[in-house]
DNA sequence: CATGAATGAGTGTTCATTCAT
DNA sequence: AATGAATGAACACTCATTCAT
């Protein structure tokens, strides 16, 4: 029914994260994100199902892209503290290049409603499980403390990056986001303590 | 104009925290809060201004009481180690036993409007405010590292919790949170890797 | 069951005239009104049926004393020029020294409902008849053409000095209105036309 | 945004004349005028702004033509008596033709708040200077009087037609309009007093 | 494929009125 | 007589979705 290629796609999905983030979830009328598109109202439903898909396929088409990359930057890496940098370097780098996006998946999705948040938790899962890779690796190698609680370490991994980027967003993209990555990587590696 | 005392108010402020946690921010319609709180609609608004102010108090009431709990048992502990301990404790627990309370704010807080988020941003800034004392505390007694990036080091608290109890809620609260407060508790101050 | 008299009566009519000039009919609340004559809500449904029985209440005092001070002054009138010409003076002068009752009667009570409409229009009616008797006095006397329709010479009468009050209250009753009174009295008099 | 001609745009028009004569203006909901327009309610938002600016269109719409059939039939008169006589007949004539018009500008459209008032007084200007002209030409000719003020004779035509149609639809429309010309036009030439 | 005019369900808020005290 | 907290009916407007062209 709905068909996900086309010029036509790429565009509502480009004019959409465009409108999200310039306007606000809640005020991203379908109208207004046809408009944006150069395409008329009646055609978005060729294209998504209804509004939910659109915003759905926006995260999923952007943070599919997202995924990829960190996960070939981090297969360039040597030693798992290398990979565990390049992570969160991608990670952090990724949004900074793009508040636009950074916007939306940090404010404007999380306001929208359960269907939506259910769409995304499919992708992010994907993720988590890029980060889940990373730790058991270091668990394996010996590396990371052997009982460590890989989906806790991972909460804390993603728990705080996201955070990070949240921060940053509500203070409106004005400091340098890249700076946080060194000290961020020593504090998941070794802690709060002094040795 | 609007009075926020009396039983109504404390009814009408409950009420909604059921009806949120029950059938989510969007279909929390300001005539069901009323019919829950056992009120007619109109006397929600000698209460309230308007319906963000229901969920902006919703969140500064027991936001309010969380923090005041935290901070109370925190100051019964000895050494930084152990407060940062109680802290993460005091947190989990009080979100575990009111799983209601942490549906709203974990989830459907988060897909309201600008409004709603700055009335509870500025009740958020006390808590991290909180984190930020036993930090900088714990590097003024040499336990924490001295380079120790404050901001970035609450963000990690902040996040890691919050991302822990989202999972949580997410997984419909199937599992015991309070025995994640080890773990997270080492990983903070030791990070992942071995010595 | 309402009660007409006593001196809340009067300060509740007072306040109303006050609250409807300043606020316009659609911002007079009864609460407003109620406030404004220092008693609380429930009292005025002591003195008034309802909010519609206040307004027409208001018309009945106001207007009552209007029509009486009109009758009043005619009386001490010789020729009926001269009633005619205190009549239009009367009329003129004390809605120009009262502009809040002005704007009241000729704007706000207008955008009121039919229910108010007719219970003014009783008390129009006085005045309207006193009018005519101005007129049939003319025509009997001989002073006035005979063929003269007593109802459209009412009207016309009626219909200009209305008018004319509106447009100056239209105006922010910024000019004098009293000079008004003589063109007026000449128009009605000798009509348009030169000799 | 909203598009002022279409048979739809007409349909809602007359629709609300109808609906308002027949109801009342605050018994007028929009969605009563849709359905008498058979379109759907929100069919109304895309032929106008809002509530209020179906109201003014009505009144616009209709007194445009009215104005402009007053001034095409005067153009037609040779003396200025004339001119007179046929402006009193056109407007009696007209409201005589279409007495639900006629409820709606001299009752329901006087209940209406201010912004409608303002939207109104702008058309209501263009028949008042039609009504100058003939008074400044009647002066220019030397048929009326030379000292005549101008705004005040065309309060006295203006206000005494108003009174009179006024009074008609109060009376339910019951008598004939027409009849009255003669002697309206005979008041405003020569006034009350007899030679 | 594409259009955009038309649809109509859904809801926050006001305020005249009541009535227990 | 007086109060004022509580009531609940009423309504304009938005916007996701459809479908005839």
């Amino acid at each position: 029914m709905a068909k996900k290629t086309g010029e036509k796609y790429q565009a509502i999905i480009d004019a959409a994260v465009r409108v999200i983030a310039k306007h606000g979830y809640h005020n991203s009328q379908v109208s207004r994100i046809a408009r944006e598109a150069k395409v008329a109202d009646g055609t978005i439903y060729l294209y998504f199902e209804n509004k939910d898909d659109i915003l759905i396929s926006v995260f999923n088409e952007k943070m599919g892209q997202f995924i990829e990359t960190c996960r070939e930057r981090i297969s360039t890496a040597g030693t798992i503290q290398e990979k565990l940098y390049i992570l969160i370097h991608a990670h952090l780098s990724q949004l900074s290049q793009n508040p636009e996006f950074a916007i939306v998946t940090q404010i404007e999705l999380r306001q929208s409603n359960e269907k939506i948040s259910k769409g995304i938790g499919e992708v992010l899962k994907t993720y988590l499980t890029l980060i889940d890779g990373i730790i058991e690796e270091g668990i394996a190698e010996g590396i990371f403390h052997e009982e460590l609680d890989v989906r806790m370490a991972r909460k804390m991994i993603y728990g705080t990056i996201d955070e990070t980027v949240t921060s940053w967003v509500m203070k409106q993209c004005k400091y340098d986001l890249i700076s946080l990555v060194e000290p961020i990587h020593n504090l998941f590696l070794y802690g709060l303590v002094r040795r």
